[in-house]
This record gives structure tokens, C-alpha cells and sequence, in this order.
DNA sequence: GTTATATATCGTAATATTGCAATATTATTT
DNA sequence: AAATAATATTGCAATATTACGATATATAAC
């Protein structure tokens, strides 16, 4: 195996798994903390942040982008990325739900 | 390559990533959210409502665990599994810091 | 103590992820 | 149009994840 049964669960359990599984690398994580501090969104100033190489860079925006966090639009020469707000309030909501139950043990 | 340069970002970077990572599956989503929504936590239960067999659970609890997602108290014959509320409010707290970032583009 | 019940671990196959060098693409500048 | 700059894609090697059958462990019940 090494493949996901995406199948046998609902709609919404797997969209909360891809929200998360695309933060759940440290690189992906200093990347939407980042557009989230600065203004500043152009991919060349996340390259230069990162310690990483630059395609590497690339496949993580990339992975971002696809489980719908960023979103990057064409500004000449350049691309400026930022973060899709609806994406990260259904992962809000989601959480918060978590984080409001009394243990059971 | 295929492991993560985890050396090269900052704890707190490394320690949400792994977290978000813990969540990155629907199944374990789907066990997040029954601890959420029951007072019954035991183990037997949550390997009844997946679609997955006894030992796979297993794995994705260990996962849960060792991320500090959740906790697992011995109860005579049984294992009961609830939430740590610390963990899923730091997550929270973070995920909350990105969703309230207006966007540049 | 033997049997049943609940959970964990081991071993292994299939697939996915991570990272980068090399290269391609696309837009800008000269 | 050639050179430059910004970003994406390809190809590949190393490692990680997912899933499950078989088996182990540990407590409960008889």
C-alpha cells in the first residue's frame, strides 16, 4: 500500500486532511506565517527566506496552492502569492470545534 | 532525499508542522473529531467506525499520540483515548493568526 | 490456568514525499 | 533579438507513509 482509502471517509474529512497534510511541513508552515507577517508576497523574497533550493521552494508553493491555502497571481515578471482566507476559516472552524471539549480522561 | 531539513527551522516552525501533519489524514481526522463529538473513547470503538482494520487504527493512534494530539489512559481490559486540549490550542492559536490576514492580491 | 477480549508490534509491499541539479518557460530589459 | 530575471517542470535518489496479515502482549472472565 503507502496510498490513502481517500474512499471509505466523507467529503469533508478529507478536505480537513489535505488542509492540514499541506501544513504539515516545517517549510510550508514558515511560508504561510510569512505572507501572513509581511506584505510583501513575491516568491523571490520566500526563496530567500527558506533553506532551501529554489524548486524545492517551488514544490512546496506549489502543494499550497493546490489544497486551495495560497493563491498566486502574475504581477509582470514576478509572482505574488497570498493566502486564501476561506481555506484557513474552514480549518479555524474546524479546530476550534477540537479545542472546545472537556477530557474524558 | 525524502526526510524533511527539519534542522533548518525553528522549533516552534517544526513543532506546528508536525502537528498539522498528525491531522494530515482523513482517518485520523475522523478519530479527532469522534473524540470531539462522544464521551466514549475507547479504543474498540474507534477501530468500529473506520474503515480500516485493528492494526492500522492502532498505527494512526500512535501517530495522534505522538504528536501530543491525543492521550491514551489504561481502563482495565481497555485503552480510553481523549484529546489534549494544550496541543489543539496551540494549533488553534496559529491556524488564527493566518485567517485573519488580509489579502495583498 | 485456559479462553476470550483489547490493543500493540513486526514484517512487508505499494505508494508518496522530499530535495535538488538540470532544464524549460515566461516576462523584462537592454 | 539577445541577455537577464523569476518561476516552473522534469528526472531521479533517498526516505517516509499507508495498509494489513500474522503475531505478540496484557488484562478479564470463566
Amino acid at each position: 500500500m503507502g496510498a490513502s482509502k481517500t474512499d471509505h471517509f466523507s467529503i469533508l474529512h478529507n478536505q480537513m486532511a489535505s488542509i492540514a497534510k499541506a501544513l504539515g511541513h516545517p517549510a510550508r508552515i514558515a511560508i504561510v506565517e510569512f505572507l501572513a507577517k509581511t506584505d510583501a508576497c513575491i516568491c523571490t523574497d520566500i526563496v530567500d527566506i527558506l533553506p532551501l533550493s529554489q524548486p524545492t521552494v517551488s514544490q512546496h508553493l506549489k502543494e499550497l496552492k493546490s489544497a486551495g491555502i495560497i493563491q498566486g497571481t502574475v504581477e509582470g515578471n514576478a509572482i505574488c502569492y497570498c493566502l486564501n482566507q476561506e481555506v484557513l476559516s474552514m480549518l479555524k472552524e474546524f479546530i476550534g470545534k477540537l479545542a472546545n471539549v472537556k477530557n474524558c480522561c
